[in-house]
DNA sequence: ACGTATAGTCGAAACGCTTCGATGATTACT
DNA sequence: AGTAATCATCGAAGCGTTTCGACTATACGT
């Protein structure tokens, strides 16, 4: 830098105003600086960058270890966000931590990371209140219990059960069942798990339609279980919403060893499941699919801003899924199986 | 860190030591420095320190903009890279660029990280040819045509053949086809898609046993029309050997339309495919899986060793997949169909 | 014509650490 | 006993930026 600005015969300070732009630099001496650094080579050092201005613009995306095993949801999300992140001039790296760990406060008083964005936030996470208590900047994917003066972006779950409530009764089916994650995962507070669930008999009961809702291990065996207790203690069921994808596979060999056909004995809708896995199928599955690109880029542009805004606004933003119909839904039977 | 010192009764440079072990340091005094390091709640400054010692501790997962689309596989590896990092004390960030990007060399001379760690590499990489040009240090993952004296992890692709053809030669089979991903792949110098290839037809010879090999689109339907094909040409195929996902789904449709059963009529292998996968169809499927957390671990230890070690040597390993023999595989028939 | 903004630039002091050379004090070796 | 290593520590000079205060020259309002 410092040659750059003999070169430029201007002073260091001002080679570095006219980079950051943070003070006015005449035209022609700009000129002259940018030639200077083009003819040099000259590339800013971030580190140093960083240090003076106490801004490293590096975010970290905070990534629970595979406790649920990964998706191909979280990978296009991680991209995602790394090219968001990217765009704004910003780095973003990777800590993949459990979500209790005491490491993050360690990481977080590094100084490395100007914020942070975190994935799959727990109703009751204890990462949100460490980041509370430091008054570290950050935003979630995913709401914790008490989101208000938080910046986080989510799926729009009430609006996404309601569409996949509203499409099967507009097919004919009044009987509908939910099958959800584990009752682990309700527990734990998993957001998806707590809010579908509400939100499944809330829609069921405005239309006026019977509903059962259920839990489910994340595993095929679990799937096929439950999909044939369900139809022992409800043969008139005719529609299901599965917002679990290793269940889906179980429930799906369940239906064809019964002999039954999807969709005319049974309609299958899969609850936020990417379209990747709703295509490996047989027949291929109606899904409601998670905008999960526009999901990690929103999550990282809300933390920038919030990172580089002066007023002390907290953006939030709810995305619905959306229904992409495909083979695994019709109407449904008229006549008693 | 001033203060620590002052607190220790100790210079500045000894808590420096103390920190990072360069210079010895009575046992008596660096229990005061830590001390005073615990009681003032001192974390050290990440970037001063890499601006300082002018090596950040930070290295870059160098990740392909989705082009093939993202598998399973891909998360797992830079979930595990992250925790590989980490338990050397470096940070990861990620670079998703497209292979042929500028951007590349700029990010490179911004000084933040120490060494790049590339993914998804191909025969003829314009990065690596980038990182070699600007001597930084790098390791891969997968390996370019000439990768002598060059750092890398890949998965031994010889030895995987070999042990899918071993293992279908052993249950009887005679007449086995094997189904890549697509010909532009192979043309593009993917590894995978050239070595498997090209270890196939020698396996297959040194069985003695009659081998077809094709390409295929990495698509369900491509997939589809491909087995229908292979067996008009071949009718006496009596098992698959498939690197191909998506193809793979087409594949178990086509079969069952057929009215045949797998694997009493057709053996079908998934080659270099996750458990994830593989436990999501109905049968099960038979697969070699690629160990994909060692090489992500792997190629970190690799990276950070060259980064660390004096000595200028380049390691490199190849790890084979593991046969996990599920139900999409058996004995071949005896009879003609 | 006079104080007052404003544009444009400079020099120097941080930012929080590492590392080099120097200095005593021990210990080891002939 | 004398020289040479080794141990333990200190002070100061960086690392490559940003940013603050100061300064000059020009334009502005009255």
């Amino acid at each position: 830098m410092v040659d750059v600005a003999k070169r430029a015969g201007v002073a260091l300070s001002t080679v570095s105003y006219a980079l950051n732009g943070t003070r006015p630099i005449s035209e022609e001496t700009r000129q002259r600086i940018y030639a200077a650094m083009e003819e040099l080579g000259y590339k800013p050092h971030a580190l140093a960058r960083g240090l003076a201005s106490k801004r490293s613009k590096i975010i970290a995306l905070l990534f629970p270890t595979p406790e649920r095993g990964l998706g191909l949801t979280e990978l296009e999300f991680v991209t995602s966000a790394a090219e968001a992140a990217r765009n704004n001039g910003y780095h973003l790296v990777l800590w993949s931590l459990p979500t209790d760990s005491s490491e993050l406060r360690q990481l977080l008083q590094q100084g490395l990371v100007d914020g942070v964005l975190v994935m799959e936030v727990h109703l009751n996470d204890p990462r949100i209140e460490l980041l509370r208590e430091l008054e570290f900047p950050f935003s979630m994917i995913g709401r914790s219990a008490d989101s208000t003066g938080m910046s986080y972006v989510d799926i729009d779950f009430d609006r996404t059960t309601q569409l996949a409530v509203n499409y099967l009764a507009e097919l004919g089916h009044r009987q509908i069942a939910f099958i959800n994650h584990s009752q682990e995962a309700f527990e734990a507070g998993y957001g998806p798990t707590v809010r579908v669930a509400q939100r499944f008999d809330e829609a069921i009961a405005a239309a006026q339609l019977q509903g059962v809702s259920t839990f489910c291990h994340d595993s095929v065996s679990a799937g096929y279980e439950m999909f044939n207790q369900l139809l022992t203690e409800h043969p008139g069921l005719s529609a299901l919403i599965v917002m679990n994808e290793r269940a889906m596979s179980g429930i799906i060999q369940a239906v064809s060893e019964r002999g039954w056909s999807i969709p005319d004995d049974i309609s299958l809708i899969s609850l936020v499941s990417s379209a990747r896995v709703a295509e490996m199928t047989l027949p291929t599955l109606t899904t409601l699919e998670p905008p999960i690109a526009e999901l990690g880029t929103l999550g990282v542009d809300l933390l920038i801003q919030q990172l580089e805004a002066q007023d002390r606004e907290l953006p939030q933003a709810l995305l619905p899924c959306q229904l992409v119909v495909r083979n695994s839904t019709g109407q449904a039977r008229r006549t008693e199986r």
